[in-house]
DNA sequence: CAGTATCCTAGGAGATACTG
DNA sequence: CAGTATCTCCTAGGATACTG
């Protein structure tokens, strides 16, 4: 736990009152950063997400639309061609991560 | 994943590059906001995060310690007397989580 | 008071294989 | 291409009991 290593999780439980903000799948943000540029295709995203399987970016990408950070553009055809766009929201929180970054950054001893 | 009810994690794996900040244990946040009104024993802490269990605080508090996000200062006696205190760092961090809660107050729908 | 010591479980996450 | 379907593993975190 509260450690700098490998795994990035930021706690925001007790932030002010319930119920608190939840982006702490291993994989939200780092699609976050993927998007920032435009929208892009399931596999591409896979692509530049190293390390993820399609089963666990599926549920990544699921849990964001619903919470309306990201749109899923379905434009048919065979084969199948999706699009994953942020939303304002979506965007929004790249601010949120930024400070965060620059936290890190500025406290990071090593 | 990515969603704002009962558990609050925010992850933040992609900023910049590696190594990312952690911060992502159930109950680091909650520390970090019960000691910023002054240091704090144990007990005090246990009640106040009503549902951490001894174990599980421990854990807590000795991670954070390795970090330099608080200290802890065992005053000797018996009974047992120790302190718990945010770093510098620690408090400061306090000022992203700030941020980020501003961000969840103005974006949840509800 | 301030912890250890044990045991146990839920679920996030990965590997692999398959499909419309 | 954009996913499902399974199975398995790991470990954060909780319950409970005990101690210097």
């Amino acid at each position: 736990m509260a450690t700098f290593d490998e795994a990035g999780v930021f706690d925001l439980r007790e932030c002010a009152d319930r119920p608190p903000l939840r982006v702490g799948d291993k994989w939200s943000g780092a699609v976050l950063r993927c998007l920032e540029d435009g929208p892009h295709r399931f596999t591409a995203l896979k692509a530049r997400l190293r390390g993820v399987n399609a089963k666990v970016l599926t549920e990544t990408l699921r849990a964001m639309e619903r919470d309306r950070w990201l749109t899923r553009t379905d434009h048919g055809g065979n084969p199948p061609h999706v699009e994953y766009a942020l939303t304002g929201t979506g965007r929004s929180l790249i601010g949120v991560l930024d400070t965060a970054c620059a936290w890190a950054r500025e406290h990071q001893a090593n």
